[in-house]
DNA sequence: CTGAAAGCGCTTACAG
DNA sequence: CTGAAAGCGCTTACAG
């Protein structure tokens, strides 16, 4: 583990015949530098093979340039695809950001952001697993590090998130599945806990109210927010007497999975049963049918976090305002044509 | 971007009534420390919110805990599943591994990779960019820092490599279709300058010679590794006169391009064209058709390179034996029934 | 078991 | 523009 007698800042100023103040200098592009001094200093820096010790600068700066992001499930593409965008803002200001991943585990959660502040993170974004206690961001907040959470708003908590408008989303689903003549609605998959799907749940749920559906033709199915989950959901729902004809779903996955088991049950998606989904990963486009999905808009999502805690670094706040982007429905094949009051099958 | 005044271990030895050793001790779980002054110092601890500095301490012990893993594209699922095995075997010996993403570029590897130098990384797991030159790790090889290439093995470099056994792969892939009843078949998806490439289609195309398939029978073409790139090919292949009737593809990414590509011009997969996957993602068998595919077994993969990298670091090498892990064939739905010699369509 | 002292590689006033 | 000196928060012999 030890880093092999690497060269210092003293090695490549006696090899650069200068003071180890001027090769510093020269490492923080300061212009005090004549230009060819800074040219001998670069020369011996590259002759060396020198690498900067950024842990011992931080040490003396009390600064840290350590930027994490906590994502709670990086093997679900919507994540993947919000890390990456977030890694991309970041990057272009000069941050290169770690990622780490939690597994929707709480103890890990624990572990990940104990291990990020020891190692001087300068700032924080957290996709928080479930049932994460607010205590567990307390020791975070009162070490002063600007700390945003991302997609998922915790209970009793008053971190600064960056969302989506969930609750428009839902409504546009809602919408646009009872413009197309259907009556009987579901929402497909999550779990209650989660900001998430509440408002989700509820755009959906009122503007069905006030387009006129009754409340009971509106089928709730909580799941996993996986494929599985929505095959499962839609087996549930597709058992009950009077079942719904469309569904919006937690996320695209499940909405995936829903038109799974629809096919498993010789059902049609599009034709035989409507499903939306949501967040609009990149997969939607490509499925057959191609999925309906409210457009959560992922790469500005990450761009405006990544630029908050950046922002909330550079001005040493830990507050900063909430953000909620916009959301579009984006209209493909898995809702069909407009239909008829009518039924499965 | 100040950490805030934070209690170092000199507030909390004056808090606990101890000297600074003796807080240190403590902290790193030495059994020298009598058990109730431990207890002080620990709540102490715990009563000042004390952050362990790990840079600091990194810093006078010259060595360092982090480890990263650079990925090329963690928007794949087969690499972020890759990372999340590697991440939870880091975790259960008991390290915190950064993630961080070069979406195939390699620019932005370089970047990386010197920050995770300049970080005082102890260990890299890298499944490199394309276009990686040898340079681009010279320095991190010269640095000492125990480094191993995952599924992609770089030319002209002789870096550990853990990696699937890919020739085998395809080899059993050919075999199956073969079996299957298929005499003209392809290779689809995938670039020529990856040497995951060059061993898939090796191990495809010997077998095929070897099983009596005509040179002239087997159709290659090149293309992205995702779902764009395996709906290109298909189409392409398609196209040809005497076109094959069966393909192994570069991953599952392109497996599922060419199924959706076929169900695009009418063709049913399995029924009018056998697809074989490669990598055996979490997916594959809840697509319709399920995908028959190779598995790599992906965890055990992560778990190796987890391991290596960390034995490595232990044993203060930089050199490990290349690692080649079994695969096998999970015939799911994909290339239907056995059939006669025959065409599409 | 505990304390005083040196030093890890850097940055930052402060002189010159 | 450049050099000498102090100090960031820790660990590690070394005494006691």
């Amino acid at each position: 583990m030890t880093l092999r007698d690497k060269a210092t800042i003293l090695d490549i100023a006696r090899e650069a015949g200068v003071s180890k103040s001027t090769v510093s200098l020269v490492l923080q592009g300061s212009g005090l530098i004549r230009p060819d001094t800074a040219a001998k200093v670069r020369k011996a820096i590259a002759d060396t093979g020198y690498v900067y010790n950024r842990g011992a600068a931080n040490l003396r700066k009390a600064q840290s340039n350590v930027i994490g992001m906590v994502i709670h499930d990086l093997t679900n593409p919507f994540y993947a695809e919000l890390a990456v965008g977030m890694e991309r803002a970041f990057q272009s200001a000069g941050v290169v950001p770690f990622i780490a991943n939690t597994a929707e585990n709480p103890i890990r959660q624990d572990q990940v952001l104990k291990s990020m502040l020891e190692q001087g993170a300068a700032g924080l974004i957290i996709a928080p697993t479930r049932n994460t206690q607010p205590e567990a961001l307390r020791r975070i907040e009162q070490a002063g590090v600007p700390v945003i959470t991302i997609m998922r708003r915790l209970p009793e908590s008053r971190l600064p998130v960056v969302a989506p408008d969930n609750v428009r989303g839902g409504a546009l689903a809602a919408e646009h599945l009872i413009g197309k003549g259907h009556r009987r609605l579901a929402f497909l998959g999550g779990h209650a806990d989660l900001s998430v799907y509440q408002e989700r749940l509820q755009g959906f749920r009122d503007t069905c109210l006030r387009l006129g559906i009754p409340e009971g033709d509106i089928t709730i199915i909580e799941g996993e927010t996986n494929r599985m989950g929505g095959m499962a959901c839609l087996n549930a729902a597709v058992e009950r007497p009077d079942h719904p004809t469309a569904a919006l779903c937690f996320n695209d996955a499940v909405a995936f999975g829903v038109m799974i088991a629809l096919r498993k049950r010789g059902l049609e998606p599009a034709r035989d049963f409507a499903v939306v989904g949501f967040d609009d990963v990149v997969e939607a486009q490509h499925y057959i049918p191609a999925l309906t999905s409210i457009s959560v808009d992922t790469a500005s999502l990450g761009e405006r976090a990544a630029h908050t805690v950046l922002k909330m670094m550079q001005t040493r706040t830990t507050r900063a305002e909430d953000q909620i982007g916009s959301v579009t429905l984006i209209v493909r094949d898995s809702c069909g044509p407009n239909r008829a009051m009518g039924d499965v099958k």
